[in-house]
This record gives C-alpha cells, structure tokens and sequence, in this order.
DNA sequence: TAATAATACTTGCATAATGCAAGTAAAATG
DNA sequence: CATTTTACTTGCATTATGCAAGTATTATTA
C-alpha cells in the first residue's frame, strides 16, 4: 500500500510507479532486505530444493514465514516452482536466470561475515563453497 | 532476547554464543537484513556523513528508524561518530574497516538491481560510483 | 544580544510484520 | 488401510515499522 508520503512503502513495490527510490540497491532492499529472503536464496545456491530442506538448515526459519518468502520470491521472478526430481507429485523449488545473479551478492555477504564475524563458518570447503556457486570455472 | 526453539532471535545477536547459525551469511543478515541499515551504509560510502545528509536521500527515511540504524551499525562497530569538519560542534559519522569492507555489497547489490529491477538507475556515472567506491585504482 | 532557523534526535501511537505453536490436508509409505 | 511425512495455514502475542509531532541543542541572522 502506498503512504501519503513520497516513497514509503509498506510492501515491495514491484513496479517502477510504486517505487520508494530510483536507486538499485534501494530496490533491491524492497525484495531482499530482511533476515530470512537470503537465506533462502542460499539454500537454492548450496542444492536444496524441497520445504523440507529450508526447514532443516541450522536457523530453524518458522514455516509461516518460509511460505511467505518463497511466494514472494516467485513473485519477484527470482524462484520458480518445478516438479520434485523424485518421480513423486510433490514440488520443489528453483532458481531462476534473475536468482542465480544473486551468487555475487551471497559471495559478497558470506566473505564479509567470514572476515568479520568471528567464529562463523561455511559448512563446507570454500573451494566447494565457490564451486556450487559456479565461481572459478 | 534469546527465545526458547535454538536460534530464534529477536534482536540480532553480535556474541557466538547468542547466533541463530555459524553461517557467515546468516550472521551478516542479523545486523544488514533490512530494507534501511545498507541505505546508510551507501550514502556513507558515498560521502555523506551528517544525520540531515541521510534524511535527504530519495528514500524518506524516517528519523526515529535512522537514529536507531545509526546506533546498531556503531554497537556493531560499522561506524564511528568523529567530530563534524566543518568546525561546529556538531557530530558526523564514517565508516570503521569493517564498514569500508562492505563495499563489494553495495557494489554486488546495485549490479544486480541496475540489472533486474528496470529502471532504476544510479544518481552518478558508473565511473564516478566505483571511483567513490575505491573501485579500479 | 535576542530572535529565528537548522539540526539531531525522541516520543506516542496505529499499523504491519514476525514468529511460536498448533492445526489441516494431501501425498507417501509400510 | 493405517500411519507417517510433507507442505503448508491459522491464531495470537510480541516486536518492528513508520507517521507526525515534539524537544533540546547549536548555528545563524538581524
């Protein structure tokens, strides 16, 4: 909904008319910008696919906001919904041309965290890190 | 607060023990994961060091959000207050080491946005923006 | 020197988002 | 066919957001 004043939004403006700044970072806040959206982004990159995968990474992320996530992610065109690969009716999930330009970014916040938040750690070998990430080919 | 299932924050943890993750990215989103706290940090990156330079950006940020933004980013040791050069007693900010380092995701962020969020655009030439970056010397 | 303006916030409050816990429904499994 | 698993939805208490107005200090102007 827009506000009175210029450019507070209370939802993520998608189109350009209902934007709260012309600048890109700005922006890409409005999609991207909370604890959660990320992390989701991340668990694509490393793999995962199914709820049940985003459930069982360590920060435990409740299914309410899971749900709501991954519906604004497919709203933004950065994930889409598959067929599950397991022959079952189930679905999962996917990262689309528009997710996976996301991987610098992940880059850019996974070595930050590493440099300056002590006793952080990637689960496994940065060299596996940057290849599931397609850095280095 | 820490809450009762592992992990659960409510206000982001800055000690190892008090983490919803040893992720590095997890742990970056618990003080970055909001739509304002890297807005701050661009227009410091851009040169802007006064409480009025940051309430003139396009976005409209709102008073009591930026003072609290600018009070986690220095607990978080982000930004320091130094003295205004301009010889009055008042007050400016700048970015710590810590801070400067998240140049790359201001820099991953707006690729991506100038990118993927049509029509958004930066208010200066791309050679100006990595040159104030610090980008390509 | 006093009045006015600018700056840097703080406060009150309504609204929205977050997140816990429990629940539901469909699909899968044994 | 019964049970389990998976993918969510719901209710509600708490927290965060953000508007508008206000306060206090500092700077500027007349």
């Amino acid at each position: 909904m827009i506000r009175k004043k210029s450019g507070h939004l209370r939802k993520p403006a998608v189109a350009a008319a209902a934007r709260r700044s012309p600048c890109p970072v700005a922006c890409a806040l409005d999609i991207l910008g909370d604890r959660w959206t990320l992390l989701v982004v991340r668990d694509l990159i490393l793999g995962h696919t199914r709820f049940r995968d985003f459930i069982a990474s360590p920060e435990g992320i409740p299914t309410n906001i899971l749900s709501e996530r991954l519906e604004r992610l497919q709203r933004s065109g950065i994930i889409e919904q598959v067929p599950a690969q397991d022959g079952t009716k189930r679905l999962a999930y996917g990262l689309t041309g528009k997710g996976k330009a996301l991987q610098p970014l992940l880059v850019a916040l996974r070595d930050w965290g590493l440099e300056w938040e002590k006793g952080t750690r990637v689960g496994i070998s940065n060299d596996e890190f940057r290849s599931s990430y397609g850095i280095g080919k």
